[in-house]
Formats: structure tokens, C-alpha cells, sequence
DNA sequence: CTGGATCCTGCCCGATACTG
DNA sequence: CAGTATCGGGCAGGATCCAG
């Protein structure tokens, strides 16, 4: 890891999260501690020799912390770590502000499904519901209470509203409710009444200029 | 710059913040808009190659917008990379909390003086002043408004009071002005009583652990 | 099966020299 | 002033192998 030879504290910010894979990781591990394999099995592409080395880096850092539980290796935050919760969460709002369609090569996973449900939770009180919310291969759940939200990945049949298809990048934006499921873009089931707390809940705006890059080149 | 395969607005801020140097090129470019060769200088160890590359990348982001004033290439930050500014200030507090004493090889520089002001700036209200800190052969200077401060790279020969020595990050990590001053660690020139007022607008928490890393390894 | 370690290939970074 | 050209080395990527 090399030094950008500065006296500051945003250059040792990015010594550590401007290497490879160091945010994702992060991201992971700040919606839940994980294991090696559960990280690795959560984020395709990463070379397994990687994920240990900037586990090691994180550790190196105080970032992360490893430990043994149930006879497990597992990996979690450490209080300095979580400190990088609202920078995560505020990161991931910026970078959703230009994240229209999936590109070619992309896929939702169960973590960035889950993230984009911690960084879109607006400050908006709502009535507490459960929601789980599936978009093509990617299943994540939450518990969203009056003000602020608890996530997680995967499924969770309990929850009371289950929303899902092709529309719900529209529908954080602030696309209508109504129109959606009518259109068939969004799936509901459960609670249907749930749907309209749920917009209310999550919002993730999207510029204008998401669909038109500035650079035509 | 390769994708992290995954639709999600952190992985696409990760694939262009995670590039090195890009994190530091923003975080100058925050300051105020710069030429081509203000970056390089300001960015000690930056090969000019790469510091095109980024410019190009952050441009084709739609982060950094290339204009030519006064028959000069100028380099700003667009709207949309504005809006990572809180995101950057948060990023650096965050970091300068483990960031005690500078390593062998680190060097304060106009720059990231001047971002330090930025981060460290507290909500705390405090009668407007004009400031000029000197850090080792840093200097960058601030005008404090009652909420808020704007700041710049180098010297304000009309700045109210010259704050400067080696005490300075102490002095931001709470330690007593008065003190400080009598050791010689501070050093005061103007109105000196606008100290107690600087020490109440800035402020930089310092972890314990900072001089204690986790890992002796 | 978990939690890695090892090896090899290729590309990006870094340093320096050069140019419109 | 604002970059381009070039070249060596090191980290990333991918496959494979190994220990508890």
C-alpha cells in the first residue's frame, strides 16, 4: 500500500479505501459482520487472494476486526470502522444520483440491493412496516421504523410487503406508485397498501443527465 | 477503469474515487478551480501522465468540467462533483481522527492545509475573522463566517491573526491554546486574542489509538 | 467445506524525457 | 503551459492447490 506522501487526513482516508475492492468490502461488512466465504460468495469477480489480502490491509488499518465465533472466522467492523457508516451511505447516495440502467456486465447482488436500501431511506416518518424487496437475482429485507431503517440480505418470508420487478430503479426516483404497478414495472404482494410508505420511505433521485453522458466522445 | 460488475451506486463512485489519485485531485479541486500545472505542483509525486488520465476519467464521470479562461485550461468541479463535497469533508475528518504525527516520508502541503481547515471547521458559532496557519512550509489561509468559512492555498498578508508551529494539530485536537503558546509548540502573530476564537471554530478529535496501532504486528 | 496460499500473466502505476 | 511518449516494475486478475 503507498503512501501519497501527504500530511492529511483524506490522503490516509485514501491510501486504504482507494485500493481495489476496499469499499466494496466495506460495504458489505457495514450492513453485517461475514465471513470469508460469505464475502467472497457476495461479491463476484474478487480473486479470493484479494479479499484476504485488503482484509489484512482493513485490519492493518483498525477498520476491521477479525474474530473467532462459533469455531468461525468472522469479520466485522471495528468502532473506528463504523465511523465510516454515514460516509458509506453518503457515497453510495452521490454515485446513485447517476445510476440509471444496469450496464451490460452488471448485476444486483443481495449487498447492493441492501445498501441502496440503507443509503435511500429518506428522513421521512413513516409507520413501521417490513419489507422484502427483490430486483432479478437479488433478494434483500428490511425493517423500516418510524425514522431510520435496519437491513439485511436475502430473504425473509415474514416480512408484510414483498416488492419487486423491473421498475423499482423508477420508483426510488419518485416515479408514480399506481402507474408502475399498473404498467406491470413493479410487483407487489402482501400488504399492497404498504407500496405507498415504502416511496415514501425510500427515495433516490436520478439526474437528468444520467441517460445523456456529458462526454458524447 | 474496470466496473465491479454490480448495479449499485457505491461500486460506480468506487470505480472512479478508487483510481489513485482521484481522491486527492477532488479534494484540491474543492478548494477552487485549478490549471493543469497548479495540480502538479500541489500534488507532490503526481506523474503528470497520470494527473491527465484522471482529469480525462473524472471528465468522461461528468465530476470535473474543462473550460478555458483567459486563454488558460482551468479545471472545476461540476455540479455533480460538487455534490461529493460533503462526502470528502466527512471522508477527511474521518480520516484525520488516527492522523497524529506525519510519517517519515509526509510533508504538509498548501492543499491539504487548506482541506484541513475545511474538514475541521466545527458548527460552532464564533465572531467572523480572517486567519493565515502556517504548517511547516504549508500555508493556507481562511475567512471565518459565523457558521460556516471559506478557504484558499497560501498566504493572506492582511489576515487579523498568523497562527503557525508544531503544535497546531494539537491545538485541533483540543489541547489548551494558552499552553500550547507557552511552550512555543503555537506560535501567535496579530490580534492574539483571536486564538481562543480559532481554537473554538476548528476542531479535529484525535483517537487514542492513533499512537497505539492494533496490530503491533 | 472453510479459509486461505501459490503461481503466472497482463495491465496500470511511476519515473523520466520530450513536444506543440 | 499543458500535456505526450516511453519503458520498467509491481499490483491486480484468474486459476489452481493446500491445510484444518
Amino acid at each position: 500500500m503507498k503512501s501519497y506522501g501527504q500530511y492529511c487526513g483524506l490522503a490516509r482516508a485514501a491510501e486504504i479505501l482507494g485500493e481495489r475492492w476496499s469499499l466494496i468490502i466495506l460495504r458489505d461488512l457495514l450492513v453485517g459482520a461475514k465471513r470469508f466465504n460469505e464475502l467472497r460468495q457476495g461479491i463476484p469477480g474478487i480473486p479470493s487472494n484479494l479479499l484476504t489480502t485488503r482484509l489484512r490491509d482493513l485490519e492493518s488499518a483498525g477498520i476491521v476486526e477479525r474474530s473467532l465465533k462459533d469455531r468461525h472466522v468472522v469479520y466485522r467492523l471495528s468502532e473506528y470502522g463504523e465511523g465510516l457508516g454515514p460516509v458509506l451511505i453518503e457515497l453510495g447516495r452521490w454515485g446513485s444520483r447517476r445510476l440509471a440502467a444496469p450496464r451490460e456486465d452488471e448485476v444486483p447482488t443481495d449487498s447492493s440491493l441492501a445498501a441502496a436500501l440503507l443509503t435511500s431511506r429518506t428522513d421521512v416518518s413513516v409507520r413501521p412496516f417490513t419489507v422484502e424487496v427483490t430486483a432479478g437475482p437479488a433478494v434483500a429485507h428490511a425493517a423500516v421504523h418510524e425514522s431510520g431503517v435496519d437491513v439485511a440480505e436475502g430473504a425473509d418470508p415474514s416480512a408484510q410487503v414483498f416488492i419487486g420487478g423491473t421498475g423499482l430503479r423508477g420508483l426510488l426516483a419518485g416515479g408514480d406508485a399506481k402507474t408502475a404497478v399498473a404498467d406491470g414495472a413493479v410487483t407487489v404482494a402482501g400488504d399492497e397498501s404498504l407500496l405507498t410508505e415504502f416511496a415514501r420511505a425510500f427515495r433516490a433521485p436520478l439526474d437528468d443527465a444520467a441517460s445523456t453522458p456529458p462526454n458524447g466522445k
